[in-house]
DNA sequence: ATGGCTTAGTTCCTAAGA
């Protein structure tokens, strides 16, 4: 079964981008985010037709995530992460399918930092970090598939000199994405690759797709049962080329 | 390069993204 994260920036504006991709690969499982749609809004019936069920967790605008499965609708497990009630962020959404536990979530940008978004996306990683270990004691089949936000490694990234004061790769935040990996997690797309040099995303501006400037920040960790069951992990790149494409390209994990 | 795109909403400008 193949796993997907992509991050679509708009699934209004990447409707008919989504529906050829989801006809063409027939991925069995797709995490999204940046919906930027509320959830009266979210594009149900034309998901459905193409022969998928839907579960979101929208808000309007900004963030958003959703769950999609071939042939069968997600169960809900949560919507949102505890720890802090006053944030209306809609960053995580958690179901069954297909057998498997599996997270969608879009994990906060952090810049401009320092400042109170750094602070922010902070506290929502040590969040993210606490549900993780339950759904680790659970012993299942689990992924947290999303946009995390972070480049883990300097192989992670055309460029550590232009990403150096980013909030995607402070130390911080990278501190942060090692410990969890460190629960007992497998960064899907590090063990296919270890050497790096794999990008998921690429910026509209300064012809950073035709230039192969990008990096790598949407990432599948698996928990160990799942882990056992990898067969191989990689980047659907070429969506990223398609006309009006997101500027993230989906990523992916195949199980037995 | 506090930004050369792109999206959405308070839409003809601003905020946010990464």
């Amino acid at each position: 079964m193949k796993i997907v994260t992509y991050n679509v920036n708009g699934i209004k504006a990447r409707l008919p981008r989504l529906i050829e991709y989801l006809t063409e690969d027939q991925p069995n499982i797709v995490c999204l985010q940046e919906l930027k749609s509320s959830d009266e809004t979210f594009p149900v019936a034309e998901i459905e037709a193409a022969g998928y069920g839907a579960v979101w967790h929208g808000q309007k605008a900004w963030n958003g995530v959703a769950i999609l499965a071939k042939g069968a609708t997600p169960v809900v497990r949560q919507r949102g992460l505890d720890g802090e009630p006053e944030d209306e962020h809609s960053r995580y959404i958690e179901a069954e399918a297909g057998g498997i536990v599996v997270a969608a979530l879009y994990l906060p940008n952090g810049n401009p930092q320092p400042g109170p978004k750094f602070d922010y996306k902070l506290r929502w990683m040590d969040r993210l970090a606490a549900r993780a270990r339950v759904l680790l004691a659970e012993e299942v089949p689990a992924v947290l598939a999303g946009d995390y936000n972070v480049i883990a490694n300097d192989d992670d990234t055309y460029s550590v000199r232009a990403m150096q004061d980013d909030a995607l790769m402070q130390p911080e935040s990278r501190e942060r994405y090692r410990a969890l990996v460190g629960q007992g997690w497998t960064d899907a797309l590090r063990t296919q690759f270890p050497k790096g040099g794999v990008w998921t995303f690429w910026d509209y501006q300064a012809g950073a797709w035709q230039r192969d400037a990008g990096f790598r920040i949407d990432h599948l960790l698996l928990s160990p049962q799942a882990a056992d069951r990898m067969i191989d992990a990689g980047v659907d790149k070429a969506y990223r080329g398609r006309d009006k494409a997101s500027d993230h390209a989906p990523t992916w994990v195949r199980l037995r």
